[in-house]
RNA sequence: GCCCCCGUAGCCCAACGCAGAGGCAGACCCCUUAAAAGGGUCCCAGUGUGGGUUCGAGUCCCACCGGGGGCACCA
């Protein structure tokens, strides 16, 4: 801070109390007061010069659903004080701000009122844009984005080129949920317990051609990367990425189509393979299933079989996927009238089709051993099919109970596996089908491509022309951004296709490639591919000749804390981690991992349910900052308990803090003492107290037990408040050195309270940019210490000691305690454990 | 069904080998004509249950009970 940035504030005295000791601290006026000074000092901006190390802290970007609530003022809370902790420590903060404002709501709302999907979009922002000012976040306002303005999702429109360029983005058919009352394919959010969330209708599947991001190649970067962000991840988000990655191994084995179906020979010799993590029970397969909608089924059914066929597959096709994934349905299929061999015995085994197995995973068609596998069991008790044991678990016989056996065990039925265990048997029948020519060592995942197309209007244009000569052709970057048309009101209503389809001057172009008519892609982009890379947007974010600027890129990520809700834990973080790997690839970065760490804080409840308009148990946080201001409010969210704990507003108390605030501001305002005072002759007792709250604090706040931070400044407000009532008052300068370093700790989770003391005390705003308190290790240190000492464990005597006592002294001054003499009650001393200073135990013999 | 996390005063939550830091609620006192605000004092648990390891366990191990979360026809 330099004097030229000092500004001039509103007169409401500085270090010296006018009005005596009733001023009622004005929580709304302390407010009013100091926005528009921090308006002007705008502390907040990245610097990005090269002077000082760096700190980029991030909060997920809202959605601009209406006004901030709750839940954004506990995560952005949060979020707040890891930021200007970042900045009282003196780092060149980058703590950013935008909105992830393109999406579905928008559109709903501009046909309601037939309306611009922009209106409500940008009214929003505005509105939240001013309620983040007020809950006064440190963010450099300067670096905003909407992944809604042109001037961004061109950018994700020229990732979208980049990935297609490398074959990441490609399209196929495939069956996606559709809304037969609606006429409208729905993104997976849309379908609400396998009903239309917006008719109600129960949701089917389609067959729609659509645009695909190739996740599934990064797959086990995915998985392996995580183990650099073991210990700044919670566990449970990296648990649930490894979870939808779903990584298994195990092998494929191919089995030969017997050309003769159920009604003569028809068709040419060939082989189908499964995938399977059980290689070992291949001896135990008595039947074989394809998944009834796949190409598969129909190739392999015979002709005196499909018929049945036909009419499963449409009975499937009926239900919705809430029912078909039920576990406790009965398992439904049909016979193909085909058998298939066994490679390891030559066995015909009959070929089924059934919706248990899924087309998408493996091979779409699985091998059956029902009695190590319970799902098998089920289809093979309900259509009477045969069971063998081959692994013997020395559990109860699967082909009695029902129950198939899993786990290790000696195999049997087996020929060369028998007598092996379970991870032997799988090692030598994958060498033995590799040696025959008749499978393979295997890894597959379940993770999907991600689908980024939508119907949808308020989004990316996907930058592509349809050309009738020359097919797919991608729209030229310097022919970006491809604008969204001015549709509006029922333009947008859902009509089957996009409603860009109906934009017929927009959607008519010359081919980019030969300048023939062609047609632009109809379809928007997904909005969790505008949010898979914002957070390098804001690294240099009115560039307008890329993306982000590499260098400004490499100064500020990766992600030194990200800050948000863990209902991203999967797909927006994937996504986002995804992304940064293929950039990386691209040679566009060099870091493969967005996020270096990542906090996850929980949610804002209210008696023991979220809030929803249904319960009407919603709390307004307008409301809560009309009555409380918005320190209280804030505080409360950081002191309530540990970040990632959901808050109970029941259980919490927002006027407490408010108490507390007051009692902070009012020892400041009592500080008589000169500012630059040297503590130094002051109240030894008080400074060791505030010594130790700033040792505290800071090592609460940087392991983000931020609840535990606020009780300490709580106490050292207790002890600053007893040295001036009853110590040496408040001219004492131990007093004001407390207070300061009060006002200093509080501005991160109390700003307004905290700035208002600083001026109090007679120190130029910001506070925030004011440094953090320097601890004086030699106040800390104690003289004398009390000794604990315990007979068998139980605490029989407290000893005050010198701090550097040595084990042979505080030994010796225990058993001459009359206490422990007493507690010894004439027994023999046995053991004596020492830990000096703190603990002696006495063990009787 | 599988995996993970968590059970500490009436409630929310702390805790290096000393179970109570902080807050809420409650009781009482001071200030006040009174109330509110403010200041202060106090009350309250042996850590879900049962074992085990250890000189010593809320902290480590096992089982069970209770609560929360994730995954779930993924072969």
């Amino acid at each position: 801070m330099t004097q030229d940035d000092r500004i001039e504030v509103p007169d409401s005295g500085s270090g010296v109390p006018v009005s005596g000791p009733t001023e009622s601290y004005d929580v709304h006026a302390v407010q009013e007061k100091w926005l528009p000074v921090w308006d002007a000092i705008d502390p907040f901006r990245a610097r990005d010069d090269s002077s000082a190390p760096r700190r980029y802290i991030l909060d997920m970007f809202p959605y601009p659903s209406g006004d901030l609530h709750m839940g954004h003022a506990e995560a952005f809370a949060i979020g707040d004080v890891v930021a200007r902790y970042a900045f009282a420590r003196g780092y060149d903060v980058l703590h950013p701000i935008g909105w992830d404002s393109f999406g579905l709501p928008a559109e709903n709302a501009a046909i309601k009122r037939d309306a611009h999907p922009a209106d409500w979009t940008y009214a929003n922002i505005e509105t939240q844009a001013a309620s983040f000012r007020r809950y006064a976040i440190s963010f450099d306002w300067s670096r905003r984005l909407h992944t809604s303005d042109p001037e961004y999702y061109r950018w994700t429109q020229w990732l979208f080129l980049r990935l297609y360029e490398r074959g990441l983005a490609y399209r196929k058919a495939s069956a996606v949920n559709w809304c037969p009352v609606d006429q409208t394919v729905l993104a997976n959010e849309q379908v609400v317990a396998g009903a239309c969330e917006r008719c109600g209708a129960t949701v089917t599947k389609k067959n729609l051609t659509q645009w695909y991001f190739r996740i599934t190649e990064y797959a086990q970067r995915l998985l392996d990367d995580m183990v650099a962000l073991e210990g700044h991840w919670p566990d449970r988000v990296l648990t649930m990425q490894r979870n939808w990655v779903g990584r298994s191994t195990g092998a494929y084995v191919d089995f030969v189509v017997e050309p003769t179906g159920a009604g003569g020979v028809e068709l040419d010799s060939r082989t189908v393979s499964v995938f399977t993590t059980r290689p070992d029970t291949l001896f135990g397969a008595t039947f074989f299933v394809v998944a009834a909608d796949s190409p598969l089924a129909a190739e392999l059914c015979a002709p005196a079989s499909r018929d049945a066929l036909q009419s499963y597959r449409e009975q499937v096709a009926r239900l919705s996927d809430i029912d078909r994934m039920s576990t406790e349905r009965e398992k439904t299929g049909v016979f193909l009238g085909r058998w298939v061999r066994n490679p390891v015995n030559d066995e015909a085994i009959p070929v089924w089709a059934a919706d248990y197995v899924l087309s998408e995973y493996g091979t779409g068609a699985i091998m059956a051993v029902p009695a190590h596998d319970q799902r098998d069991m089920d289809f093979a008790r309900t259509f009477s099919l045969p069971a063998r044991v081959v692994v013997d678990t020395g559990g109860p016989d699967p082909e009695q109970t029902g129950n198939a056996t899993t786990g290790d065990g000696v195999h049997v039925n087996s020929g060369l596996l028998d007598g092996t265990d379970k991870a032997t048997g799988i090692a030598r029948i994958t060498e033995w089908l590799v040696e025959n020519g008749h499978g393979r060592a295997a890894t597959t995942y379940r993770l999907r491509d991600w689908l980024v197309s939508r119907q949808r209007f308020w989004g990316a244009p996907i930058p592509i022309v349809h050309c009738p000569g020359c097919g797919e052709v991608p729209v030229p970057d310097e022919d970006l951004p491809v604008r969204l048309p001015d549709l509006r009101g029922t333009d947008l209503a859902p009509r089957g296709v996009s409603p860009l389809a109906a934009a017929s001057e927009w959607v008519s172009v010359a081919c980019p490639r030969c300048g023939r008519n062609a047609q632009r892609d109809t379809d928007t982009m997904d909005t969790f591919v505008d949010s898979s890379w914002y957070y390098l947007r804001y690294c240099s974010p009115h560039d307008d000749q890329q993306p982000f600027d590499p260098a400004a890129v490499r100064r500020w990520m990766p992600v030194a804390q990200y800050v948000g809700g863990v209902e991203h834990a999967i797909l927006h973080l994937l996504y986002s981690r995804f992304i940064t790997k293929v950039l990386h690839d691209l040679g566009r970065i060099d870091f493969t991992e967005p996020f270096a760490a990542l906090l996850n804080q929980g949610q804002v409840i209210n008696e023991g349910r979220s809030m929803s308009k249904s319960l009407g148990n919603g709390v307004d946080l307008g409301r809560q900052i009309e009555i409380y201001g918005v320190d209280a409010v804030r505080l409360t969210m950081v002191f309530a308990g540990p970040p990632e704990d959901d808050i109970d507003w029941a259980d919490v108390s927002p006027a407490g803090s408010l108490k507390f605030l007051t009692r902070a501001w009012r020892v400041a305002t009592e500080v008589t003492s000169e500012p630059g005072t040297d503590p130094a002759g002051g109240d030894p007792g008080l400074r060791t107290a505030t010594h130790r709250t700033i040792r505290d604090v800071t090592l609460a706040v940087e392991s983000a037990r931020f609840n535990v931070a606020v009780a300490r400044l709580m106490e050292l407000v207790t002890a600053a408040r007893r040295a001036i009532d009853t110590g040496n008052g408040a001219h004492d300068p131990a007093v004001r050195e407390a207070a300061e370093a009060v006002a200093v700790m509080l501005s991160l989770v109390a700003p307004y309270t905290a700035e208002e003391m600083w001026s109090r005390l007679g120190r130029p705003a910001p506070v925030a940019r004011s440094g953090w308190p320097t601890l004086d290790p030699s106040l800390l240190a104690e003289e004398t210490v009390t000794a604990v000492v315990q007979v068998a464990g139980r605490v029989r005597d407290r000893l005050q000691v010198p701090a550097t006592i040595s084990e042979q002294e505080l030994r010796g001054r225990a058993l001459a305690s009359p206490a422990i003499i007493r507690a010894l009650d004439g027994r023999e001393v046995g053991r004596v454990v020492v830990r000096a200073p703190r603990v002696v135990n006495v063990v009787p013999a």
